[in-house]
DNA sequence: ATGGTCGCGCTGCGA
């Protein structure tokens, strides 16, 4: 099975890419964030006519993320279940096809230093104890999303122009290491040490006609989930196209349990 | 170039 992750910004404006992305792509799992969307404003129908299921967390505005499945969704979570994550919909979780897949967003974090920084790196914090606890079920699970962290240098078009930027910053590296460190696998680099490739270019200074990106989306696959991981790649093109999100997706392949 | 460009929703904020 395939399962993807896209940061779309905002899916009413991407709508003919999104569907035309998952109609020649044809992921199992569409992990989406930045819907910009509440529940009602999502184009569940378009999706349902691919034959997904749907399940959003969205909000007003800003942030939101969803989970499309061609299998049935089940036992659907909506945020962090901590205190203080009812404010901001960033993470959603379902069971579905076997495996525990969850959509999450995190922060980006605006400025090292400020406040929101500060929330970024409390929510990988929580992220990080829930992704534990989700350890401890021994399911196979995959946590896609916008990480917005660049793991390390490799990661960077100029690793010393972002050094200590936000997205780089060694404290945010950190916060995302302690997933790695709890036994998660970050999928696509597992496929392609040593290689450069990026996830996300700035709608800013012709980042993407000069190839300045960065690898901050990210399929973390549990072990059980690992030992069944096949093929995973970044798609560069839906960046090139008309309209473009300032990400692209990322794609991995979960052999089905039995074929493990 | 301390800039640049998007999306939301109608003014400036967030990324």
């Amino acid at each position: 099975m395939k399962i993807a992750t896209w940061n779309v910004n905002s899916i009413k404006a991407r709508l003919p890419n999104v569907l035309a992305w998952a109609k020649a792509a044809a992921p199992d799992v569409l992990l989406l964030q930045e819907i910009k969307t509440v529940d009602d404003g999502f184009p569940r129908l378009e999706f349902e006519d691919l034959g997904y299921n749907v399940a959003t967390y969205g909000q007003k505005t800003y942030n939101g993320v969803a989970i499309l499945s061609k299998r049935p969704l089940d036992d659907v979570q909506r945020g962090l279940g901590e205190k203080g994550e009812d404010v901001e919909a960033r993470y959603i979780e379902a069971f579905t096809a076997g495996l525990r897949v969850a959509s999450v967003y995190v922060p980006n974090g605006q400025e090292v230093g400020s406040a929101k920084f500060a929330y970024k790196l409390d929510f990988l914090a929580r992220l990080m104890r829930h992704a534990k606890a989700l350890l401890e079920t021994e399911e196979a699970v995959v946590i896609g999303g916008d990480y917005n962290v660049a793991p390390e240098d490799i990661d960077a078009y100029d690793p010393d122009g972002w050094r200590n930027q936000v997205l780089c910053h060694p404290d945010e590296r950190a916060g995302y290491r302690r997933l790695l460190n709890l036994g998660y696998v970050d999928a696509w680099r597992a496929r392609h040490p040593g290689v450069q490739r990026w996830s996300w270019w700035d709608y800013r200074a012709g980042a993407w006609a000069k190839d300045h990106g960065l690898r901050i989306d990210h399929l973390l696959v549990s072990p059980q989930a690992a030992d069944r991981l096949g093929s995973v790649e970044i798609d560069r093109k839906p960046r090139g196209e008309d309209k473009a999100s300032d990400h692209t997706p990322v794609w991995c392949e979960i052999a089905d349990a039995n074929q493990a």
